[in-house]
This record gives structure tokens, C-alpha cells and sequence, in this order.
DNA sequence: AAAACTTGGACAACATCTTGACAAGATTGG
DNA sequence: CCAATCTTGTCAAGATGTTGTCCAAGTTTT
């Protein structure tokens, strides 16, 4: 799982100090100096870093690059990694209340920021999930991919990645999606956005092991829809716990997706809708196929379905009444499908 | 038949540091040092790989070209798949059953080839690109995840970037697009193989580092145009040049590509199209917008064209006159940017 | 007999470790 | 305002660990 490669030591001090871009006796300074590093050592005692231990660094990185000194930088970071466990709304207190803690910050700021801040005066704020939503935010409809991806990066460090994906990812491609809607952005702006972020998720799920065994689940989005953020998220996130899934992509015709449930034989099937049309599709095209499969072939077949949709529209569950609701939160659903199937 | 190729000693090392471009010492010292290899053995004594093994290898290799030391990368393998405690039992358990066979195995290999060998006698010879392709094409239409990662990972190490990006990905993709047209296979097998490679392609595009400077190229499909495979490709490739580019995705309407052109102030852009009717809209609706923004803002703006639709129907260059055709493989697309436009 | 393969040992090049020191800049006390 | 002190990145030296390559002597394959 990710978890795993993300706090599993490997990467040695060259390949951090190449990939933070933070050289090697910096590194073992910062190690000896401040609390901020300990990474795991070899039997002959060389270290070896986690992943989140380069995103940690990184995240340093920035926050000097931004004018701050590295103590102040560690002792922050110290204190975020341990909020970063709460919920954002909590991390959005604190973050207000804990402003004027952090002392003598101003004089450095100011003398330094001539050179590389381009930035609000109050750099020493707390990166909490709204700060970081309106900067990648900016990035994005900026077409500045270094900086999405940095700042991605950065996020990936101190929060997991379920966070990442939810609290952050997904509203900030709903926003530009508006905007799209609104004609306030180009469509090319739309695409870039979403190539970044799928690239990121992408990258996830590469790290994953893949599965071979168990029961298979088939996600995808029914016909006419190509909303498919959140059925992707959900696939990931199913991945991660170790199910075997195949993302079947957006705009599904029940026809093919016949054929492939008879080649396939998955245990459970999700779709997806963000529109009230998409869902009455579903339930008009999708729904006759998966009845008349379970009595042909799969009598145990679950259907799931989910989506925007539902939650804008909650007289639309009357139409899949017997099936699954794989809920409003895509980190609901993971649990849900412990409840339905066995693990192999 | 695959799977049972993927399991069947039959390489000598000489065949397997000649495909993965491992020398034999460092072979035989990996498999001293560490864990990740046991090949079987001749009754004489002489090692055995499987096809399985020289994944790993090729593996292993990849990591070592990002940068990981070959003690991280293999305890990274080892934990990484689970698998790989299966199949070591799995080996075992064959090793010791079916020892006797095991050990003649030297000479019962030329006896045996005709069942799973189907090329020349001479099994270390390097698997041609018509064989991946089959066997690449076979995989994605069985969604079979895995096996396409690992060919494609084989063929990464075996030959280019650019090779397998237009002699595989594409051929296959093509395949897979023409018979979806013939409805023999469902629209979910021809996303799943183009997510595959899309996937693949942006791991390298990812590998890559950001270029910041230098003049900027922008590449789209136009209007209505929805195959973006050959530009997406020619997007890797000048990137991997070190151009600093941009892709702003399918179907990208003239209006909305006006404003990015006034935004993003490229100094190249280039068109895909790859049928006739989206050559022609390229022409009359975003051709216009170029000529319009020439003569106000970009006098030196470059506009490129290129795609499918351009080696079908000859006639269409007659339309783009004036303009740079960017010639009908990628491959030469990288030298002609080189002529047009400066370094920085 | 030539080519290919085996093992085990040896070795050079490189990476990394620890410790101690130093210099430039920021901060602070007088 | 100057000098002392603190902060922080960098470096050097000597020891140890890691890893690709090579050699020698013997065996197997062609």
C-alpha cells in the first residue's frame, strides 16, 4: 500500500539530497541540529529516508525559499505533522490562533523578501487545507506545472493521501470546472488542471503492488458521462486496500458493458453520476443489464452507485432501490466494500 | 502459453545480461549478494532464468537509473510484491518435484521448444517488436494489468523511448481503435489500453525534469479532433529534448485558443488531425485565429501541423500553405523544432 | 579445441559515516 | 554603533561500507 512505500526507508542521503535539491552535509546538520529528520539506519549505519521524509525536506525547502529560517521552518513543521492528523477545519483554528506565536518572524522576513518572495507579508502562516487549495489553485489556472507539482508534492508529505485527493484535489478541479461552466477559463486551462492532478493519482496508483487475487470490482461511468474524478478517486482508493479493480472509463454503453461483465465476472459493479440525467440513465440502460446478468449468470452481482448527483437530488435513490449506495465521501466506500465482500 | 513462458527456465545469462544490459559478473554478484535472483540450474551447474527473471532485472535496472542503489532496490523488489515469496515456492516446489526433469534440462530444451517456443532454437536472442506487439495487444485485451506493465517495462529497457512510443504504443492502440470500430472488442478495453499507456507515457513525462525557460510551444488538438495519441507523443518527445511545452488537450475550440494564445505567448504552436473533416475545421476555424494574431501580437508565431489525416489525403497540405508541416513521424518532428526555433 | 560457464577471492572507485571546525550573516547586549 | 554571540551552511579528514569489475583455475558445451 502506499503507506508502506511512503514510510518505507530506502532512498539514501544522496538520492534525497538530489531530489530536495538540499545538500548532503545540510542534511546530516539538519539532522544532528533539530528534531525534524531521524531516518532509519542500516546495520553498518547509513540512513535511509522514507518518502515522506523527501516531502518533509521539501516542504523545508519552501518555507527557507519563502524567507523563513530553518529553526523556525522545524518547529512549525514539528507542530503541523502533529495537527495534520485532525481535521482541516480544527487545522483552520489553530492555524488563526497560532499567528502571533511564532516570534520574531517579521524583521528576517522583510529584510530577506526583496529576493525570492513574491508572496502576502505573512509567509509564517500555517499551510492549512484552504491556504494550499487557493495556492495550487493558482498554479493551475497559471499553467505553472512546477508549481502544481511542488506544491502537490508538498501536500502528499503532510497529509495522506485520501486528504490529498479529497480535500484538496477534488474541490480544486470542481473550482475550475466552474470557472470552465462560468466561461472564465479556457478549456485548455480545464484540461491542464486535470492532467496534472490525474498524473498525481496516477503516480499513487503506480506505487501500489498490484493485485491478483480476490474478488475483481469494476468501476466506470455510465452512458453520457464523462464526470469521472470522484469513480476514479473511489477506484484508487479501493487499490490501495488491496481490491482488484478495473476502471472501465467514462461514457460506458450498456451494450459493452454486457460483454464485459460476461467476460469479466466481477463481484461488484460501481457506477457513477454527477448529473440527474446521468443517474436516470443509469437506472434506465445500466440497471436492466446488471437485473438480467444476475439472473443469467452472476445471481450475487452487487451494484453500487454514487455521485454528485445523488446528493444534490436524494429523491434519485428511489430509483435503485435494493442497491448499494457507496456513499457521499469516497472514503466511506473503502469500508463499505470490506462490509460486502470477502477479502479473497 | 504466456504464462507458462513467463515461468520456464530456459535463458542463459549471457541471453539475460545481453537483454537487460546487466553484465554476467554483476549478475552473479546481485544473485550472491542479494536475494532477488535464484535461477535454476542445469544438472551441469549453469544457471536458468525465466522470462519472470528478467523482468526483475530490468526492474532493478530502472531504479538504478533513478538513482536508487541496487541494496535499496532489491529489498524494495522483495517487499514490493508479494508475489515474489510465491514464486520462489512456487520454483522450489517444481525444482524439487519435478527433479529429475529439471535436471536434464540443458539438453531437453531443444526437444521441447516446439510446445512453448515459438521463435528460433536460439532462445537469447532479443525479442523483436513484432512479438511485443502481439503479446502487448494480447495483454491489454485481456485486461491483464500486470503483464502489460511488465512487457512495456521490458520494452523500455530493450529499446528507446521513441521506439516504443511509436513502433508499440502506437501499432497497438491503432489495433485496438480499429477493432473497437469493428465492434469486436467493447469501448472499456480500448480505455483500458490507452489508460495503460497514457499511464506509461506520463511516468516518463514525469521522469523528465521541468524545463523553465526557453521559448514556449503549445500543442492541441483542434476543434472536434479527439486523437490525441501522436501529439501526445510528439509532447514527450520535445520534452525530453528539453522544449518547454504545453498540451492543451482535445477539442480545443478556436475562441478559447485565441485567449491562450494572447496569455501564454508561444513561440511555436502545432495542430493534430486525423481525419479529414478536422484537417479541414483546422484550416477554416483555427488557421483565421493565428493569421488574426500574427499581425497584432506574435508577428514571428509559428503555426505546425501534422496527423494522420495529412498522409491520407495528400491534398490537404495545400490548404496550410505557408505553414510548417511537422512531417509524418515524431521522430523528425524534435530535428525540424530544432531548426525553427533557438535554443533559448 | 574454442567458447561459455562455474566459483571464490581480490580490488579499485565511489558513497557514506563521524567529528570538528570555520565563515558569513543575523541577532543581541552594552 | 560595535563587539560578542548565535545561527546555519559548508568543508576536510580518516574510517568504513558498497558495488561493479576482473582474474585464476577448473568444468561444461559446441
Amino acid at each position: 500500500m502506499v503507506e508502506a512505500a511512503l514510510d518505507f526507508p530506502i532512498y539514501s542521503i544522496k538520492a534525497v539530497a538530489h531530489m530536495a535539491g538540499i545538500t548532503e552535509p545540510t542534511l546530516r546538520a539538519w539532522e544532528k541540529r533539530y528534531s525534524i529528520l531521524t531516518p532509519q539506519r542500516t546495520e553498518s549505519g547509513h540512513r535511509r529516508y522514507t518518502r515522506r521524509d523527501i516531502y518533509r525536506v521539501i516542504w523545508l525547502k519552501r518555507r527557507l525559499q519563502e524567507g523563513m529560517s530553518i529553526s523556525q521552518a522545524s518547529t512549525l513543521l514539528e507542530t503541523q505533522s502533529a495537527e495534520s492528523l485532525l481535521d482541516s477545519m480544527e487545522q483552520e483554528l489553530k492555524a488563526s490562533s497560532n499567528g502571533t506565536s511564532v516570534k520574531t518572524n517579521g524583521r528576517r522576513l522583510n529584510s530577506n523578501s526583496n529576493t525570492t518572495l513574491i508572496e502576502s507579508p505573512k509567509a509564517n502562516e500555517i499551510r492549512s487545507i484552504p491556504v494550499l487549495i487557493n495556492e495550487l489553485l493558482e498554479y493551475l489556472l497559471d499553467f505553472n506545472e512546477m508549481g502544481a507539482d511542488q506544491l502537490l508534492a508538498e501536500a502528499m508529505g503532510l497529509y495522506s493521501p485520501e486528504a490529498v485527493c479529497i480535500d484538496i484535489i477534488r474541490p480544486v478541479l470542481v473550482e475550475v470546472g466552474e470557472r470552465w461552466l462560468r466561461n472564465e477559463v479556457t478549456i485548455a486551462t480545464e484540461h491542464f488542471a486535470s492532467n496534472i492532478c490525474r498524473t498525481r493519482l496516477n503516480a499513487m496508483i503506480d506505487s501500489l503492488p498490484l493485485v491478483k487475487d480476490g474478488p475483481l470490482v469494476l468501476t466506470a461511468c455510465g452512458p453520457s458521462e464523462f464526470h469521472e474524478l470522484g469513480i476514479v478517486t473511489t477506484t484508487l482508493f479501493l487499490r490501495r486496500h488491496g481490491r482488484r479493480v478495473i476502471y472501465l472509463g467514462q461514457n460506458v454503453p450498456a451494450l459493452d458493458f454486457e460483454k464485459d461483465l460476461r467476460r469479466l465476472k466481477p463481484s461488484l459493479v460501481a457506477f457513477s453520476a454527477s448529473r440527474t440525467e446521468t443517474a436516470l440513465v443509469l437506472a434506465h440502460e445500466i440497471l436492466p443489464v446488471i437485473e438480467q446478468v444476475r439472473t443469467n449468470n452472476l445471481p450475487s452481482l452487487i451494484f453500487a452507485y454514487a455521485g454528485r448527483a445523488f446528493i444534490e437530488e436524494p429523491s434519485l435513490h428511489d430509483l435503485f432501490s435494493g442497491q448499494v449506495y457507496f456513499g457521499d465521501d469516497s472514503r466511506q466506500t473503502v469500508a463499505l466494500v470490506d462490509q460486502l465482500l470477502p477479502r479473497n
